[in-house]
DNA sequence: TATTGTTATACTCTATAACTATA
DNA sequence: TATAGTTATAGAGTATAACAATA
């Protein structure tokens, strides 16, 4: 029996007029950390599952590259790769044309991951949209990408990645 | 010149249908960093804006009342409260029926704080929902809290209070 | 000299476990 | 004995700066 924080206050004191800003923050936490607890089923943080996407959709990028692509210090971004490298899911290749750069491939263990993420992500959806009929749900992903375009955030960038570790959370 | 981390992957390996997950996820991220940012032209942090709100709410609450609320430990609370009782937002004092209790209440100075608060709140959700008509707000707010409803998610209640400091973020 | 990757260092944040004072 | 608050200690996470290899 974890005792669920019953009531916590909200950051934002909005009384009346204020509910659409706190109910985004609101439910994109739990969304992050629904999605936190899928893929650490396999074994994975939202950080790894973020590399091994963007390694999957572009192979042969340097570590620097991704590094800043994830927002994270390139000191970290190696300890953070040599996880998952000894985990055989990516692997690093010294560039011959500039043996400076180690660039990143996904190994076979990485593309079976891949799928088991997709599979997660698309559960995932499903079931943080239980309670609401298709046309409802495409309704909802328009209104958020108008907001999304007027914060002017770039399609398919997540913020929030500096995290390695995710929280548990007992909710 | 603060280079903004471009195209940085999702955590989602969405491809098609996953987009309201990773919607939510994107954008409440975007929301509790820009509402962070507005807290701080007040110097406080969310966590100090949620508790001050707690209090507001409800004054009088005893020191670990409070600290199950916002969702961190006993002993973590008390350094927490001991900086915003300097500043003079709160104010301690032990319940003379027990002893043992710290009963928390608002200085004057939390009073004004509170207002700030407000104003703030305010102006975070008018930036935020900049684009979209009344009318799409009002639908926007529905779904959203359609979605809330059947996660089961108490309402006014934010599982992102762990954290005392927040993420300062080039985005 | 400049840049990539790496390592080393210090610093912050957090969790856990003692300790005190009241009951 | 049990509980609220507090303090102390150790551990994890992070940022920054140095360093070696390559260009």
């Amino acid at each position: 029996m974890t005792e669920p924080p019953d009531r916590a206050p909200s950051p934002h004191p909005g009384p009346q007029g204020a509910q659409v800003a706190f109910l985004l923050s609101q439910l994109g936490e739990h969304a992050s950390q629904a999605f936190a607890r899928r893929v650490a089923e396999l074994d994975l943080t939202p950080a790894q599952a973020g590399l091994l996407r963007a390694v999957s959709l572009a192979p042969g990028q340097h570590q620097q590259e991704l590094a800043r692509r994830l927002g994270m210090s390139p000191s970290r971004f190696v300890a953070f790769i040599d996880a998952i490298e000894e985990r055989g899911l990516v692997e690093r290749r010294r560039n011959p044309k500039d043996r400076r750069f180690q660039d990143l491939y996904l190994a076979p263990k990485g593309e079976e991951a891949m799928r088991g993420l997709a599979e997660a992500a698309l559960a995932h959806e499903e079931a943080l949209c239980t309670g609401l009929d298709p046309q409802e749900r495409i309704a909802l992903a328009g209104l958020l990408r108008r907001i999304a375009e007027a914060q002017q955030l770039t399609a398919g960038v997540h913020p929030g990645y500096r995290r390695l570790n995710p929280r548990r959370d007992s909710v």
